[in-house]
DNA sequence: ATCATTGATCCAAAAATGTTATCAATGTGC
DNA sequence: GCACATTGATAACATTTTTGGATCAATGAT
C-alpha cells in the first residue's frame, strides 16, 4: 500500500479548510507534518491535488474529485467500524440460512416473518441449498443455520426437529384418482410420476424410494424437473402425479389436487434446523427459539 | 485515525487465505508482522475478527462483515486513485458549468450535445445560476465555465462572446398585437407585462429597463414569475406579454406568438462564456472552442 | 515599508514497523 | 503412541518512518 488513511484524512482536512494551519489544528498535529503528508500523497499519486501560493490554497480538478471520494470512503470506514462493533456486541447480527424447497415454501416464510418482527436488527441471508450441500456449508462455516429434511449425523452439527409432514400426492384436476379420498403406494406405482431431479431433491427422492421399497414397489419416474414450479407445471399440464410433503401454499385446488398417501406405518418427513455446535451465537439461539415456536403448529 | 489501510489490507489477505503464512507471502512480509497487524486491528476495533486455533483460522461474524466491507473499500480506493490520475493526465475531466435561463434553453443544449460527442470522457456538471452568482462562483473556483448575458469586468475573468439575441416580445395567441409584424417599446409600455423576478433574472431585467429608459418609458411589471415555464404559463393564460431574447425552442406558435421588438439602435443581448483566467485547463479550452464554433450560428 | 500570515524545509527525537529467532499448541503419519 | 511438521503468537533488535520545533521565503495587508 503506497499510502494510507492518514494521508486521505489529512488531505480531506486541508481540502476542506483550504488552510494548512487550521487543518493541523483540526487534526491536532503540527503544520509541517500536515504539509509533508499532503506532499507525500501527491508524490505517491503522482498528481498535484492542491495549488498553493503562500497566501491561498486551491483544489485542482483531481483534488476536488479526490476530496469527494475520500470523504465518502472515510465515511464508509466509520460506518463499517461501527457496524463491526454492533455485530460483535450482538446488537446487530447477520444470519446466513440455507433452505430446501420443502421447507422454503411455507415453514421458512412463517418463521422469518415472526423472527423479523421480533429482531429487526438481524439481517437474514437466505440461500437455497439442498440438504447435502447444507451439511458441507455448515461445517465450512458458510451458513449459520440450515433447514433440512431429516437430520445429520455429525458430532459437530446439532439439529432440532421443527415440523412433520405426511407424504401427499398432487394430482392434476381431472385425474381419475382425484375422486378418491386417499391413495396408497400401490395406486401410485401404476401412475405416471413426475419427480424432482435427484441432484436437486436428493432427500425427498430417498424418502419416496424407501416408501416404495417398503411397499414392495419400485419407483419409476416418468418425468423429472429441477424446480418445484417446474414439477407443478408438469402436473397441472396432466403429465402425471407428483409426491410432495404437503400442498404448496401458493397453489389453488383448481390447478392441483392434493390427496393424502396412506401407508402403515405412516411415512413422516421430519424437517430439522441444523447448525454447527461450536458456532452458536445469540442471534442463532433466538432464531432457533422462534423456529421451534413456529414449527410447533407444523408438528403432527 | 486509529488504524490504516495497511491494517485493512492485511486483514483482507488473512481473511481470504485463512492462513497467516500464506497471507504474509502474498503481502511479501514476514508472518509475525502479519500477526501483529491483525492483532492491532482487533485491539483497536475492540472486536475479535478471527477465531484462531493453532491449526485453523475462521472468521467471526464481525470478521466476515468487515472482510466484505474492506474489500469493497480497498477497491474503491483503487478506482479513486486511478480516476485521480486520469483527471490529472487530462484523459478524463469534469467541467462545472453555470448557465442562465437565456442560455440554457437553446445555446447550451446545442453546445453540450456537440461537446459530448467529441469528448466522451469529460463529465459535464451543469448548474443553473444567474449571472452575478456565476461571477462569484467563478472567482471562488466553484464552477469552471459560466454562460452569462453580457460580460464581467474583472482582470481575473476572461470571457468570449458566443451568441447574440434580439429582444423579442412573446404574446398569447389571440392578443390584439399579434397581427402586427413587429412592436416598439411604446407599444409594450401600454401592455400588461409579465417578467422574470429581479432575483432570478437580474441581467435581462436590467437590459429591458435600459431599453425602456432609452425610449423614454418606464417599465411597469404587472406580474412576475421566477422560472421561464412560469412566465410562459402566465403569457399563454393571457395574463400579459413577456420580453425575452428569442423563442424558446420547446414552445409551439399556437401557445406563444413571438414578435420582434424594433428599436434604434437595436438592442442586442450578447451571451458570453466566462472563466477564471488562471484556471484554464485542456478540457476547458476544448469546451470553449466547441462553444465558439456552435455559437457562430447564433451571431447576428 | 513593516508586519503578520502563509506553506515549505531542516533536523533531532520519538514512535512505528518489520525481521529473525523462538515458543507453545496441535494435527499428521508412521 | 510418539516424533515431526505446521500453526499463530511472542521477544528482541535494527531500521524506517513520523513527528514537532525552529526557521525560511513569499506575499498580502496596513
Amino acid at each position: 500500500m503506497r499510502y494510507d488513511l492518514k494521508h486521505l484524512a489529512t488531505f480531506v482536512a486541508v481540502a476542506e479548510e483550504l488552510n494548512f494551519h487550521r487543518a493541523a489544528d483540526r487534526l491536532t498535529m503540527a503544520q509541517p507534518a500536515v504539509s509533508r503528508v499532503v506532499l507525500e500523497l501527491e508524490e505517491r499519486l503522482g498528481v498535484k491535488l492542491l495549488e498553493r501560493t503562500t497566501r491561498k490554497v486551491r483544489l485542482t480538478e483531481s483534488g476536488r474529485y479526490l476530496l469527494e471520494e475520500a470523504q465518502d470512503i472515510l465515511g464508509r470506514i466509520d460506518v463499517a467500524e461501527n457496524t463491526v462493533r454492533l455485530l460483535a456486541s450482538g446488537t446487530k447480527a447477520i444470519l446466513r440460512i440455507g433452505y430446501t424447497t420443502i421447507t422454503g415454501h411455507s415453514l421458512l416464510p412463517d418463521i422469518t416473518r415472526e423472527f423479523r418482527r421480533a429482531n429487526p436488527d438481524v439481517r437474514l441471508e437466505l440461500t437455497y441449498l439442498h440438504a447435502p450441500a447444507q451439511r458441507d456449508k455448515i461445517l465450512q462455516d458458510e451458513i449459520d443455520l440450515g433447514f433440512i429434511e431429516g437430520s445429520f449425523q455429525s458430532s459437530e452439527i446439532e439439529s432440532r426437529p421443527l415440523a412433520q409432514h405426511r407424504l401427499m400426492a398432487l394430482l392434476p384436476p381431472n385425474h381419475p384418482l382425484s375422486t378418491r379420498q386417499s391413495l396408497t403406494i400401490d395406486d401410485l406405482a401404476r401412475e405416471e410420476l413426475v419427480m424432482g431431479t435427484n441432484a436437486e431433491w436428493p432427500t425427498l427422492r430417498r424418502i419416496v424410494v424407501d416408501a416404495f421399497q417398503k411397499a414392495g414397489q419400485v419407483l419409476t419416474v416418468a418425468q423429472e424437473a429441477s424446480s418445484l414450479t417446474g414439477i407443478l407445471g408438469l402436473v397441472t399440464a396432466g403429465v402425471g402425479i407428483t409426491i410432495f410433503t404437503g400442498m404448496p401454499r401458493f397453489c389453488g385446488e383448481h390447478a392441483i389436487v392434493p390427496k393424502p398417501i396412506v401407508t402403515d406405518p405412516p411415512v413422516i418427513v421430519e424437517t430439522h434446523l441444523a447448525w454447527r455446535r461450536a458456532s452458536l451465537s445469540g442471534a442463532m439461539r433466538r432464531f432457533i427459539e422462534t423456529s421451534e415456536h413456529v414449527g410447533r403448529s407444523y408438528m403432527l
